[in-house]
DNA sequence: GTAATTAACGAACGATCGTACTATTATGCG
DNA sequence: CGCATAATAGTACGATCGTTCGTTAATTAC
């Protein structure tokens, strides 16, 4: 029982790895197996169905996406230095190569899914809203803290950011630019100056 | 030679779209075959490999968004009302459903090949360099039309303009939000308004 | 209209896919 | 230790993958 567990995880972790190159349509029991140097039908018996293997090797990413990118925001002071740290940690998790060798899986997986219905796209939908909201409110802190204009509008803002960390991914996993994280961090600059309250309060 | 050029462009209208939903790689031809009532055998002699199909896929898809998007945006007066005319048809092609039942086949295929080098790959970074010194050079006309500020970096704008595409595209294919257009719309006007010139010769 | 050419088909290939079984090995508890 | 159980391996299945080959049907050129 506690065996299973253990290699379980070792298979996930190197599932999210490969689904990262070849998404997890193309991530196939085989070769995985044949990677963590175990037998196809022994690494089946841990899942029972490639949809259940799809499906925990996402929400693998997504545990992962939340430990290294939103937790540790969270324990920087509020408003926008919690706000700056995720945007930092995210563009970390955005080119980091170890673990995602082939680029956020997530993102990958929105691409793939968002015309296939069924239980990977509403997990997929289910993170994505639960990630949105949280930045949302993180915008709400900010501007409750008075570092950003009451008029802001938490879902506007947090779109508009989203767009930039997709724009960074594109960039820096397809053209290579070297120069796309500074851009990345000049269009933040300039997303919080258009929405920065007159008098900040910090 | 003259109906099998007919029938190429016909298998590869339908391979677009095909492949919009399931990716070039997740694209079979066996199923494409099928979808136009042909045989196997009579479709893979037209390309001779899958990656010949995969590659003039893509170019054709890359031929539908110049004569969709951009070719009609250079009708439009320089500058501004050019710029304008760019995002809006781009965003239709995000929208679209007829030909691309999943979305931007380009885009799918950018997250698909990032990490996979070959023919495809080359391709691809290819059309996106050419797409992106394209609007760099719309913008440097808009400020040399006196509708932007002479300090406006045209790679950085891009940068952005592309983000603000790319998170519609997400949103409007993954999360199904109506108001993702109106968002992207008003994504554009603060990015032009942050960069417009004091004194607007028109 | 006939010859030359091209387009399309049908069958088969080895490989790999996900999955279902059974058998074997390893683990954990009393 | 021994026994129950869980974990892994082995084998085989039907299906589908990309690709090759030989052949027939349709089109073009003279």
């Amino acid at each position: 029982m506690r065996k299973g567990e253990q290699t379980r995880t070792l298979i996930l972790n190197e599932a999210v790895a490969l689904a990262s190159q070849l998404g997890l349509e193309g991530l196939s029991i085989g070769s995985l197996a044949e990677r963590l140097g175990m037998s196809k039908s022994g690494l089946f018996a841990h899942f029972g169905s490639k949809e259940e293997l799809q499906l925990l090797t996402l929400k693998q990413a997504q545990t992962l996406f939340f430990e290294e990118v939103f937790s540790p925001a969270l324990k920087q002071s509020r408003g926008l230095p919690r706000l700056r740290a995720l945007f930092s940690n995210w563009l970390a998790w955005v080119k980091r190569n170890d673990d995602l060798p082939g680029g956020c899986l997530m993102l990958a997986a929105a691409v793939e899914y968002d015309d296939r219905p069924g239980a990977v796209r509403d997990l997929l939908v289910a993170g994505q809203r639960e990630l949105r909201g949280a930045i949302a409110k993180a915008i709400r802190i900010a501007i409750d803290e008075g570092h950003l204009e009451p008029r802001t509008d938490p879902w506007q803002f947090t779109f508009e950011l989203f767009g930039i960390v997709l724009a960074t991914h594109h960039d820096f996993r397809l053209l290579g630019d070297a120069r796309t994280l500074e851009r990345a961090g000049d269009a933040l600059e300039r997303l919080i100056e258009a929405h920065r309250a007159a008098a900040p309060r910090a």
